[in-house]
DNA sequence: TTGTTTTCTTGTCCTGGTTCAATGCCCGGC
DNA sequence: GCCGGGCATTGAACCAGGACAAGAAAACAA
């Protein structure tokens, strides 16, 4: 067996992110590094408030973190479940410093790396090729939402349940299911009931 | 009165799209249009088919496109409306160059610009100011998804058709209204029962 | 350990929206 | 100028899922 490359470091999830979505050089890879800011937080922070401006993009080492809505009546809508390896943000709010129409909030204790939009600035214009590594997210990103879309519209709530865990199978071990049922947009009395009938047969 | 600066071409519309998204200079603009393929396409024609790989990014120039979704029931739902000064394409199928699973087709006469995979990878080449350009695209593309996605799980179905007249008070003149029930993931009969219930109001 | 809070389950009743079918309408083709 | 086919409308029966309430079970704090 060959002795690892690296010395396993805090760095290594991301860099091999990193690695996987563009060729990047050893340096740019440590340039990168360097702007990245490492913070811990606690379970059940909210990190990021309606009407706030959101000033990070966050990557998770290690947590998980929703976002979500929530309409006039006080429901919430869940829009993502964010585990390790994934970046949170609101983007539109990052991007043209707008008020943020949506909550972000940690569910486990996390480790993140955060960069705030100066740094992404500095690290586009250092290393151009990111743009198109950003890009690349924001497009994975969309279409994953557009299936989603789709399956919201079109499907039940017991296929919407099965395609949820399918997609995620770990997510329903780590988040309260309540909170499942807010992603699904459903009533989390409903959603006890239809996998109750499920487990029946 | 001032004389026009330049005179009215066909490439006008989609020149303006381009500088108001990034500083671009004379020559980049006329190496940008000079990639571009013009093509006339007929009411009613299925321009991406499911299954099929999407090899084209389209402008609108003139003329109304839809996309959709079909599903096995045989259940259309509309993901978007694209009319003059849009993009349409499936990204997710252009760039990874793998089967789409949606539907792109033409409600009107359309005129169209046309970018193939790769004049795209050429122009961003030439041009990575570009990178930027559809990026920005993307993004907000994703947030226009993600707050329609809120409004399809949290609202009425009343709801839902005002905030669309509200947002595109154009298409539901231009298209026929059972498109923008499976838009809006309702049955035509609910919406035209919706509507007339408004109207009485 | 115990008390407190949060989450999950289950039942009953209710409603927004669907399905199906019938009717009328408008628009395009010949 | 008329005929035919897609659209919109309306009504009646139906149902998936919601709202509310009450209890059970975890999760957590002290």
């Amino acid at each position: 067996m060959q002795p690892a490359p690296y010395i396993c470091c805090m760095f290594d999830s991301i860099n091999s992110y990193l690695t996987r979505c563009s060729p990047v050089t050893g340096e740019e890879l440590e340039y990168f590094d360097s702007l990245l800011e490492y913070k811990k937080v606690a379970k059940k922070t909210t990190l990021l408030h309606e009407g706030d401006i959101c000033n990070f993009e966050a990557y998770i080492i290690k947590g998980c973190i929703r976002t979500y809505y929530i309409d006039e009546k006080g429901i919430e809508v869940t829009l993502q479940f964010a585990i390790e390896d994934w970046w949170v943000s609101d983007i539109a709010s990052f991007h043209d410093h707008k008020p943020s129409s949506m909550f972000i909030e940690t569910l486990e204790d996390c480790e993140l790396f955060i960069i705030n939009p100066s740094t992404k600035e500095l690290l586009l214009s250092k290393i151009p090729k990111l743009e198109r590594v950003f890009r690349l997210m924001v497009q994975r990103n969309l279409s994953v939402l557009q299936s989603r879309l789709f399956t919201t519209i079109a499907t039940s709530a017991k296929d919407k349940y099965l395609d949820f865990i399918n997609r995620y199978p770990t997510i329903p071990q780590r988040v309260a299911q309540h909170y499942i049922a807010s992603y699904l947009g459903i009533s989390p009395e409903f959603l006890s009931k239809t996998r109750t009938r499920l487990s029946k047969k």
